[in-house]
DNA sequence: GTGGATAATGTAATCGGTTACAGATAAAAA
DNA sequence: TTTTTATCTGTAACCGATTACATTATCCAC
């Protein structure tokens, strides 16, 4: 393997020459640097990243601690985030946590050990109790709530919900089942509040028996909506808080018998790429992973190098994706 | 941000002791050791791991080069790559080429500057053909067909077509659809010749009508469907190169009022995880990404420690899963 | 007590770049 | 011509670890 003094030999300059001949062309006349290139050539040279990483202190890396990187949803706002990074010479290290506290640390300590400059996480919480973010890294939370600490980007969970159930309720819709995220999910909390509220709005007292509690997987979906269809008084119409949790509610719902939505109406979160093609087609809140994942990454560049944020907390816009899942309430 | 010299200091032994107290304490006296570990506590200490890796000429960072993450087949193949990473000391550095030549160029670069000590190929292809891999970089290729160079691991993709053929021929289908992958991808290719030989084997004449192009996205899928659905004399099963295709394909099958299985059987290809939960459930080829992800990576592990491959190719076993969307052929 | 082996430690070179500083050259101004 | 200024280049220190080599201390056998 060559190195810049084999390079600045051949060339018959120095080594401080060949550098900026790289790095500031600028203050390297056109002779020089012709000089260079063709050494360069000759001997088939890379420069070794590795020490310029090392000599600038700066490691061009970044990490994104994911719970699951199968999760559709996240995979988006990961290339997003790629997208970005890339664009700017940055590297994306996957930090598939797998929910494990240990895994988390792990990748964490990869960035106070300098082989990564930031941290963008997906996760509403905060890390896990255990593993607090030190204060003196970069940090940016991709998927805040309402109650997520520290600079992040979010969108309005709370407000969607609302006008995800308040659409229910406008198709005559009172018996409204809810599958929620796991109980102490942030997000499982903003989205419990946004349905609460356009009950209340509507008058419509909330009843217990119509929350059913999942864990964002298809497969609580399935089991949850379970619990529903066996009920006798059954809901009309279900929330599931993400898109999985809702295909695996209307597998059951189906393999009942039931029709949707003519005898159950069904909604989800998120807009992964197979609400379009299920069957019925979803009806459920688009979130902006494109935006979310480049809006993070801006916001963790800024603070990499060392620039104020012009915000801590960025509020982008839902959209809500009528399809063919939802319908008027037969039952009045 | 303190370091090692720091340490040394405080703990009144030499910065030699410190490093060896950290990567060889079993040639450290226990009471140099203890000395050593209360000082980094006291200060905080965290080893600078890009001067480790600097001066190791070591990166311990592999780059998965993948067309597209969100892809969730993929998916699953880097959360196994990454998990035996991480229980390795290695991070995985995202690749997500986009199928943009320029950027998978980009990646490859990053090995060649020591950013990353190997790459793992999530395509088929051998990389762009104006992206030679050089030869001195470890390569492995986890998507591999028969006819990929270097190392690879694969499976038997012109079998698995076969076997899923050949069961669609047994329950009765003799006009069986084809909707491929791109024409130039090695897994049509290989998937392709499954379908003929398992075509010849009964006896039953190849028709070119009944083969469609798409290139592995649900739209393709919807888009290649409904050519079949126009057809005077309609497939009575369609073999769909992926399941994304086939979730496309079922879409459109549904939208012209026709039944699954009753009126036409549709197959997929890789068992993702919605061809469980999709209506009907999709008969499928499991391809076992989890075990795939694995030996790619021990793999190239290996190819970067030096030691020689036990063998350049692997083939692993792909199984068959039935379900609901294929059934018996009416018309036979 | 002496010699030799073993264990523990320290000194300093080293990896391959970047960059502060100084020196050289050339062009512009006096 | 001399001075000033701008442009270009080279020398060498530096980043923070690892590790070859040298040195010292410790222990055991004879």
């Amino acid at each position: 393997m060559s190195n810049i003094r084999d390079v600045a030999k051949i060339a018959g300059v120095s080594v401080a020459t060949v550098s900026r001949a790289l790095s500031n062309p600028e203050k390297v006349s056109k002779a020089s640097i012709d000089k260079v290139h063709k050494a360069i050539e000759q001997v088939g040279y890379r420069p070794n990243m590795l020490a310029r990483s090392f000599r600038s202190a700066k490691s061009y890396a970044i990490v994104v601690l994911v719970p699951d990187i199968t999760n559709p949803f996240f995979s988006e706002v990961i290339r997003a985030i790629e997208d970005r990074a890339q664009q700017k010479g940055y590297a994306v290290l996957m930090g598939d946590s797998r929910g494990q506290p240990e895994r988390e640390k792990e990748y964490i300590r990869r960035v106070e050990t300098r082989l990564a400059d930031g941290v963008i996480q997906l996760r509403p919480d905060e890390p896990h109790k255990t593993n607090v973010i030190p204060e003196d890294i970069a940090y940016v939370n991709a998927c805040g709530c309402e109650t997520t600490l520290g600079p992040r980007v979010r969108i309005d969970n709370r407000g969607a919900a609302k006008s995800l159930v308040d659409y229910l309720i406008s198709l005559g819709h009172t018996r409204i089942g809810v599958i929620t995220g796991l109980k102490d999910n942030p997000h499982t909390h903003d989205r419990l509040a946004g349905y609460k509220e356009s009950l209340e709005q509507a008058g419509i007292a909330f009843d217990r028996a119509l929350i059913a509690e999942g864990d964002f997987t298809i497969w609580s979906g399935l089991n949850s909506a379970q619990q529903f269809c066996n009920m006798e008084q059954r809901p009309t119409a279900v929330f599931c808080m993400n898109d999985e949790m809702a295909i695996g509610a209307m597998q059951t719902i189906k393999s009942h018998g039931l029709k949707i939505p003519e005898d159950i109406s069904v909604a989800g979160f998120d807009d992964i790429s197979y609400a379009r093609y299920c069957d019925p087609s979803l009806t459920t809140i688009a979130q902006p992973a494109e935006e979310i994942g480049k809006l993070a990454m801006d916001m963790l560049l800024r603070l990499i190098e060392g620039e104020p944020l012009a915000q801590t907390e960025a509020v982008l816009p839902a959209e809500f994706v009528i399809r063919k899942s939802t319908g008027p309430c037969r039952k009045g």
